[in-house]
DNA sequence: TGAGTGACTTGACACTGTGTCAATTGACAC
DNA sequence: GTGTCAATTGACACAGTGTCAAGTCACTCA
């Protein structure tokens, strides 16, 4: 429903409803609706095998193409967690919970940045003007949902549009003379 | 209030009572919340003179530097909306009027990314690998608020340091040679 | 057979915040 | 001295989350 809907407008009782079961047995379940879209993000998560899906970036033999694998990574897998991670993004402003468990997620998502900037800084082609501390969070900031969802929603983006020009965008930026 | 709760967290009953007069008084003036938050973007931005910062840009004689002065308006004057901006940029997930003023200020925004792609293009100093109507849209999306709320608020950036990074990726990503 | 248990149901209710409505007040203008 | 305008007070509707109490139903174990 989250993915069908894009996050907005799955009210407790509409999860009831589609479940066949009433709205409080939901609550016997989750104690909040921020615990539920918590447990969605998560079960998507290892639905998909995010491992299996990082080993390509992992094994990669250098920074530029570990760099190139993760950004196709994560470009491929925000569509599929965009419906409950939506949610949970408008679930932030008004719920703690909710703002600390996705953060945690970003922060998740985060480490795939490090380890491709660092490995391009071991491999001497960090492009200058850049601290690795910076470039991380410029990398970082840069793959962050709402700009997968302008790019996508309002620009009208593909997913290969996306991943296209993330790469050009992101070796230009931080690959020495790419 | 907005500016100094970051946007969040600020009712009806709270301006009122920080203006002395009654929660209703305030809907004498404001048909809704979504158009006092509207009303407040709109005169933010007429109070700091937009069309005076500007001048600068729009006087620049190359693409290069048009686009450098583009940046380092919008990092200057990020920071003077950003509460009356996120409260607006919050109400979008439930209010339809709240996304289209907001969505309608980007637009705005996105003009002046226009002009910098278009001049670097009519100088023929537009990067490779783009066409103008892709490096709008990804310029336009690299300057989105998020972006500059995840730099300072999570990576704890200055002002300057907004500017000095977004222009090294910009010029990088976008520039031809830079 | 009958007590206990666990998952679930129904229905009522508290709370928050927005927005509406009606009746009233006090000041000023002509 | 009447009209008007801005404001007031207080009550209320609405949506959505979360809580609580009482009851149902099936299954298990002695």
């Amino acid at each position: 429903m989250l993915e069908e809907r894009g996050g907005k407008g799955v009210r407790m009782g509409d999860i009831a409803k589609e479940t066949g079961i009433s709205r409080q047995a939901v609550y016997l379940h989750f104690s909040s609706r921020t615990e539920l879209l918590i447990a969605t993000v998560l079960y998507t998560g290892d639905q998909l095998d995010v491992e299996a899906r990082l080993a390509p970036s992992r094994a990669a033999s250098s920074g530029v193409e570990r760099l190139r694998l993760y950004i196709e990574f994560w470009g491929n897998f925000i569509p599929d967690i965009y419906g409950a991670g939506k949610a949970l993004m408008m679930a932030q402003d008004t719920d703690e919970a909710a703002a600390a468990a996705w953060q945690d997620r970003m922060l998740a998502m985060k480490d795939g940045c490090r380890a491709a900037i660092e490995a391009l800084d071991d491999d001497g082609t960090l492009a200058s003007g850049w601290t690795p501390k910076k470039a991380i969070e410029a990398l970082w900031t840069m793959l962050l949902v709402p700009n997968w969802e302008n790019l996508t929603n309002e620009c009208g983006w593909s997913t290969e549009e996306y991943i296209r020009y993330l790469h050009l965008i992101a070796e230009r930026a931080f690959v020495k003379d790419a």
